[in-house]
DNA sequence: GTCCGTATGAATGTATACATCTCGTATACG
DNA sequence: CGTATACGAGATGTATACATTCATACGGAC
């Protein structure tokens, strides 16, 4: 049983108002610009303001949120440009995390553990008739986060984790939306293909041709906006896209 | 009179609190891994508890400290490679400020704005006797936000100021040592001539040349961060380095 | 009718009291 | 003498009362 430590951060309260907060924003509940008021939140969520107050500067930082020069926050709107390069700066990001892997090498039992990881994703992919998306997802999750830890550079692991926390940044971002398209599989396919060459790279230890494939790996999801944002329908299946305003 | 409003996030307590640890941390005065008691420090600093947390709390999203599983902050300690690579970042960062300009073009009045600066460092890099240091800094400072501005993308730009809050990052963090290193003027030179050539690039469109050009300029700084470490007397020179542990 | 000053209300910023948990220490038992 | 347990000091987590500031609306003067 996880006993609740205080490293929850809030163990409890910090925490609820942290997730009760932005599930409220990225549901749509609150809106783009909208005023965010601690004693509302308050009674909303049956929390003391302090743990509000807790959670809306973190929200801040995580770039959810904005500042009012008199105080106070609002809710950040994200225009299709910001989801762009928020999603080509993970691809950056990415891109430096696989460079680096490649030119200081990465321990051979974490090389097993990702072709475990490149192995599994292929069984998944190849499925003939019904893709098991879930599992998808979560592989592909672990994926992107082995090969942060891969770069070696802790520091480099924070800013990749801060980009992260907008929910259309994830790697996983567009796979439900893929999931609703006729091209899923052969998108899958090309994703898993680039997968196996970023490692490829990396074994080799060619730093260039990891971060470049890196960042093409990220522009899939980029190009995957474009078509998403045309259905309004499949907008809504893409997490905090509905925070999008012009 | 410069009236103390609100947007100062805490227009006095939460801001002092905010410059005062900052201050005892990166003065050595709390050294890394020593715990930081939110009493203590509320009552060396004089203040109550609450903006103590809402500083600790920014600080700890910052990178200088680090939470306690069980509770609490401590100083983060950085190694060597640790502040490399948050300089090797800034240089990622900047290289993509610097494509983006150049992919997606900058207003005339920018660039000329641009070139007003590169004059400016010209005339203070020139003086054939005492170099203006300060003078330098300021005009170095400013080139290098109005690059990340040049960009054009916002998320960029947040990301930029987040890496920069660690001020061995900063593009200015070497040149106070630099004053006392016997190649300083040459130093300054090849770096002037890079923001020449980062400038050049963007207004030839060439986005590729622009980016290995920005991050090849932060690598002079993480040269200069290897000269620095050599020398314990310089060390103190620069700003933050003091945290270096191991 | 418009503009300016004032007043009122609500929001955030701050301080502090209280609750809960962690960790060190001392003591008692095996 | 070592270990386990219980106790206590001190820490953070939380709630709330108080101070201060900002925005809005109202009223009066020009």
């Amino acid at each position: 049983m996880a006993a609740p430590t205080r490293a929850d951060r809030g163990g409890s309260q910090t925490l609820k108002a942290l997730l009760g907060i932005r599930e409220l924003v990225f549901s749509g509940a609150i809106g783009p610009g909208e005023r965010l008021s601690e004693v509302i939140l308050s009674h909303r969520l049956s929390l003391s303001r302090t743990p509000i107050r807790a959670a809306l500067a973190q929200l801040e930082q995580e770039g959810v949120l904005e500042t009012i020069p008199s105080g106070g926050y609002t809710v950040r709107g994200f225009t299709q440009a910001d989801v762009a390069d928020a999603i080509e700066l993970r691809g950056v990001l990415e891109g430096t995390a696989a460079r680096f892997a490649a030119e200081r090498g990465v321990a051979p039992v974490r090389l097993q553990a990702m072709h475990a990881l490149l192995a599994e994703i292929d069984t998944i992919v190849a499925e003939p008739q019904e893709m098991d998306f879930s599992a998808y997802i979560d592989r592909n999750g672990e994926f992107h986060e082995l090969l942060h830890t891969l770069s070696g550079s802790d520091t480099l692991r924070r800013e990749l984790a801060r980009v992260m926390k907008l929910p259309f940044a994830l790697p996983n971002a567009f796979v439900t939306a893929q999931a609703q398209m006729p091209e899923i599989r052969a998108s899958l396919v090309v994703a898993q293909a680039q997968h196996r060459a970023i490692v490829d790279a990396i074994e080799l230890r060619e730093g260039g041709r990891a971060e470049a494939l890196a960042r093409e790996h990220a522009r899939l999801a980029r190009n995957n906006l474009d078509v998403v944002i045309e259905d309004r329908n499949l907008m809504t299946k893409v997490p905090g896209l509905a925070l999008i305003s012009t």
